[in-house]
DNA sequence: GGAGAATTGAGGGACGTCAATCATTTTTTG
DNA sequence: CAAAAAATGATTGACGTCCCTCAATTCTCC
């Protein structure tokens, strides 16, 4: 009735408990024969090892390291307070996570700090990747050396890294267009999409995803021209000021970086019809310009249940689970004004 | 370095390891100041027990009894098969689940059921819970004898349940109301609703909230009156057909419950521009028809995700931990075409 | 100061697994 | 067939906790 031990095993397939260990654990010098037999038997008994007890007795603890860019832009300091919340729950799961931080927007930065990191750091990386050469490189290096790692809301290494927690981007930003296609309905318009610059992969690929899904049949939409603010709010004040300006017809505005404050702000003031506006993350700022009407729709990553996703997936990895088990999708969710969550937790597990 | 055990608090306390054992386990007969010092000493070596080995030691399992309502209808067939999908991985971390199978839409039956479960048939109970009186005395009754309740998709008993695990319909609603005034921004339009049956509570809720986003200032939607199809698809086909020939001008639709397999094939046949549909739970005929561009929104509530908060949620209870450190809010979600999740598995925990 | 009660210490056997050691049995090989 | 090699069994002490017993110490109160 209860769950079988490998002492049942054991006895189940007629060997010692040493025996069964052995072929358990792969410790070799076992009969080909007596192999099979202790397999039948776990098979047969549908035994499970204890992960807890195997834990306990062989001490083992997880450690866990995240590469996060610094900088006060919301959407990571989020995802670092996320990691800060999970550590506590996590350590009497006897995992212990590190964060180290790099500077924001510099591969070779992150090239560098994921070359000094040893395999006997941690059992598990997790490290919001660029996709530069040398940072490909640097992954490809911990993978072949033995250290799983997983890239988390922007990938790379594709081939070496274990899996990659993040959204879709191109996904992302077809639903921000059909979000204004949505509000299109009956009519035409002119959009305008702000990204911080193009040189970043999620911004071009979220721009990619806009405009396939303007531009697809029955649509009669005018994407302009992207205008590049650097995620900084005060170039954001000028650049869409000066071209709501020069387009006054402008129906819709897509925000794809950060700098939203200005973006909100400029709606406060806009006399009138004011534009749809799509933007990214949900920060206490864009909540609150949801929450005044001030903009329409938030597309958000969920940096929380990135978080732990992420973690679910490194323990698995460092298991040698396999990952199917283990759930990675992470879908761009779309927030309005009447379906924002709850301020405080969400999407955590422990 | 390591986590401190029970043993170093002992040491730190000056107190014997016995002696540390009767004050964390409160057996009692231990004099106040030593259980002074020994809390002290968890207090600063931040001492936590290791719940594995405690639960290794008290050869402690989980008992977690689901009471879900039969049918075929997708939204629960989903949240049985979720109940499935986590029975292996829960299990190996000593949690067994049992799911008992109520005739739905039967408060009478349900409270049956309810009444027969005994204290010691486990160690929490999650009942998709309908607000009838006998319902609410039965979850009381099992409350007040010490099993922790929680309630699932439907709430009741607030008072007694020690949580709700599901959305909040009436914000489901309004959410349905947002985009229908998306989708009419710059135009008028007359919206009908389509509901189970208004005896439903979160039928009922859901209408609320529809009616609330429509009628704000602003508007100028024409919400009709419900129109009721008992969730079935021939009684969906009927009326929807019949109320479109007696409004052709009908420019949105929101069906609140199921049915909508119907619902999706009227679109296909619709000449011209069909109406606005929002419609609940992503199911395969929901994403198919999101897919098809048959429709244009589905609200969904995540079932796997509600089974593996609910999962939580009952061992944080079991275990007697804080509910505040559980996240249990559960967001409507919206889905277009745009940002469906990969068919496979989403939203579970391991 | 002494009896009785309260408190404390010491220890042991679980729980299921790991990672050893050492002795014994079986198989292989020349 | 004997010696070497391979395989197996038996056993042990962790890991951190629970729960129990028994004895020793300290306290309380008359």
């Amino acid at each position: 009735m209860n769950k079988p031990t490998l002492l049942d095993v054991a006895r189940a397939a007629g060997v010692s408990y040493a025996t069964a260990d052995r072929v358990l654990n792969a410790r070799g010098g076992v009969a080909e024969k007596s192999i099979q037999r202790v397999q039948r038997a776990i098979e047969d008994l549908g035994y499970e090892r204890d992960l807890h007890a195997a834990n306990l007795s062989r001490r083992r603890t997880y450690a866990f390291r995240f590469l996060v860019p610094q900088g006060d832009h919301a959407f990571f300091r989020e995802l670092r307070h996320s990691l800060e919340a999970e550590r506590a729950p996590r350590r009497s799961n006897r995992i212990s996570i590190f964060v180290q931080e790099i500077p924001a927007l510099d591969p070779e930065a992150l090239a560098d700090a994921l070359d000094r990191i040893q395999v006997s750091d941690c059992d598990c990386l997790a490290v919001v990747a660029t996709d530069a050469p040398r940072v490909t490189q640097a992954i490809t290096r911990l993978t072949a050396q033995g250290m799983p790692v997983i890239t988390l809301v922007g990938d790379a290494a594709p081939d070496a890294r274990a899996a990659y927690v993040g959204i879709d981007n191109v996904m992302a930003g077809r639903t921000a267009g059909r979000l204004i296609r949505l509000a299109h309905t009956g009519r035409t318009g002119r959009i305008l999409p702000v990204v911080g610059a193009l040189t970043a992969r999620d911004h071009r690929d979220r721009l990619d995803g806009v405009r396939e899904v303007l531009g697809e049949p029955g649509g009669s939409l005018d994407l302009m021209a992207p205008v590049a603010v650097q995620d900084r709010a005060d170039r954001m004040r000028v650049e869409v000021g000066q071209a709501l300006r020069a387009a006054p017809d402008i129906t819709g505005i897509y925000s794809i970086g950060a700098g939203n404050r200005a973006l909100i702000e400029i709606m406060a003031q806009l006399p009138g019809q004011r534009p749809f506006v799509v933007l990214h993350e949900l920060t206490p700022v864009s909540r609150d310009g949801l929450e005044r009407g001030l903009i329409d729709a938030v597309i958000d990553q969920m940096p929380a249940r990135e978080i732990a996703v992420a973690l679910d997936v490194m323990k698995a990895l460092a298991d040698g689970r396999d990952l199917a088990t283990a759930a990675r999708d992470i879908t761009p969710t779309i927030y309005l004004r009447d379906n924002l969550p709850v301020p405080g937790r969400q999407g955590d597990t422990t």
